[in-house]
DNA sequence: GCAGTCACTTTGCATTGCAAAGTAAACCTG
DNA sequence: CAGGTTTACTTTGCAATGCAAAGTGACTGC
């Protein structure tokens, strides 16, 4: 076993609840707050902080506007979340396979 | 995309550190502590306490012996652990599939 | 005009990850 | 054979994180 795929696993990304919200994000170009919410059945609390996170790391870029006269954050990855998505994903897809050496 | 696999990933498993571990030990049954500490380059602390908690999830056996005259910890999987690692590596490849539909 | 809802944000707490320091036994070494 | 070093861990302390409860502010129905 190589533990080198292990040790490159980026610890903003791994995270459950961020690695939900770039997989929408990289399927579905843009989402708002509630959309990330309700489909991922977050707090609201526990949400937002994920976004800030991801967002610090350059990895989302994040909008907020008026929509009838309610607010509306938009998030949506940047380039370089979406490489970094990308590289995540090829290291789980290592691991994966790494540990299914019979299939 | 479907936040299902998300949401079941067993968060005392998919910890980088722990993942790991559990990888080395589903491809060589028993290992060593210090043997864990080399290839994963982990600190001998951050090492027990990631060995600690995956033995109180019942993921873990840890058996102390002494080998000359001085002492050896040795861990390996119990069923429990094989089974939660190989259904942790399903839901990973779920989601790297999501992730890559066109490949 | 004030109770209620929506869409968030902030705060506080309890849990972790991590490494520095600690422990204990064996082993050199002069 | 006393004193220091190494090996193999464990404990402790702290900083960072995840999480939800409470807070905020704008709107809206009654």
């Amino acid at each position: 076993m190589n533990p080198e795929p292990f040790l490159k696993l980026d610890r903003v990304i791994h995270e459950k609840g961020r690695m939900a919200i770039m997989s929408l994000l990289a399927a579905t170009p843009e989402m708002s707050f509630t959309d990330l919410k309700q489909t991922l059945s977050m707090t609201d609390g526990n949400l937002t902080t994920h976004i800030k996170t991801l967002q610090q790391a350059g990895y989302l870029g994040v909008t907020k506007s008026v929509l009838n006269n309610r607010p509306l954050t938009t998030c949506s990855l940047t380039p370089a979340g979406r490489q970094a998505f990308a590289e995540h994903i090829d290291l789980l897809e290592t691991i994966v396979r790494q540990s299914k050496p019979n299939t």
